[in-house]
DNA sequence: ATGGCCAGCATCGCTGGA
């Protein structure tokens, strides 16, 4: 089975994309992140003429996520952090088959010195009680969305550049690792990749035809899963689309 | 050169993203 995740920054503007994307590639579960529409404008219909069931947890404008699978009989349907009173629409979580889907936003953060970075401290933190959690329950996790961080220098295209500022910052690199800490594995890393494999790359300044990109999105599988995964990559060609998304679509490929 | 682009909301300029 394959698992996907993509922020498609608007579902409205992207879903002649995404739905092409789906009759393309037939992942058992895409996760979507940014999709900034309220529930009842959710293009469900359109969703399901493509062959997916979705769920989904959106506001006005901002944030929101959703979960679309060829399965329609999910259980422990979820869309709260525990221990975080957040209105913003951040997480959805279901089960499908024993295994266990998070999907996450995890919050940009904007500087290390403003109240945003805070803000996404704290939300990483709960994160990382809700995983220790639900690890109780289930021995086939999977993480998965846009994390805003960047796991290692290897992760960006100028670390330099970059050392210390939001999303490459030590203190999210340490929240990182405290979520792989609770019995996940970055699926991306089993496996020997492309040099300057990225996720998302910035619309300005010709960001993705220079590659000027950093990985920040990711798919981390509990160790229970690690020898069923197969395969980890990320999909550039919307990327290339007119009218594309900033970032790039992840896959994670099990064998079962 | 610390900007540049994009989406949404509400208009013709701002917020937020990363």
């Amino acid at each position: 089975m394959k698992l996907s995740s993509w922020n498609v920054n608007s579902l409205k503007v992207r879903l002649p994309q995404v739905i092409d994307w789906l009759r393309l590639n037939q992942p058992d579960v895409l996760c979507l992140q940014e999709t900034k529409l309220q529930d009842e404008y959710f293009p469900a219909d359109e969703i399901a003429e493509a062959g997916y069931h979705a769920i989904f947890s959106g506001q006005k404008t901002y944030n929101g996520v959703a979960l679309l699978s060829k399965d329609n009989t999910c259980t422990d349907f979820c869309t709260v952090l525990p221990g975080l009173d957040d209105p913003q629409k951040r997480i959805i979580a279901a089960t499908y088959n024993d295994i266990r889907v998070i999907c996450v936003y995890v919050p940009n953060g904007e500087r290390v010195d403003s109240d945003k970075y805070l803000y996404k401290m704290k939300w990483l933190k709960a994160l990382t009680s809700f995983l220790q959690e639900e690890r109780k329950h289930h021995s086939n996790i999977v993480l998965l969305g846009d994390f805003n961080i960047a796991p290692a220098d290897s992760d960006v295209y100028d670390p330099p550049a970059w050392e210390e500022k939001v999303l490459c910052s030590m203190p999210e690199r340490e929240a990182f690792q405290q979520l792989l800490a609770t019995g996940l594995s970055d699926s991306f890393r089993l496996f020997t990749q492309p040099p300057g494999t990225y996720t998302w790359w910035d619309y300005r300044m010709m960001g993705f035809r220079r590659n000027h990109g950093l990985r920040i999105d990711h798919i981390l599988i509990s160790t229970a899963m690690v020898p069923a995964c197969t395969g980890c990559w990320v999909d550039i060609a919307p990327r290339k689309l007119e009218r594309p998304s900033d970032h790039a679509p992840i896959t994670v490929e099990l064998s079962f």
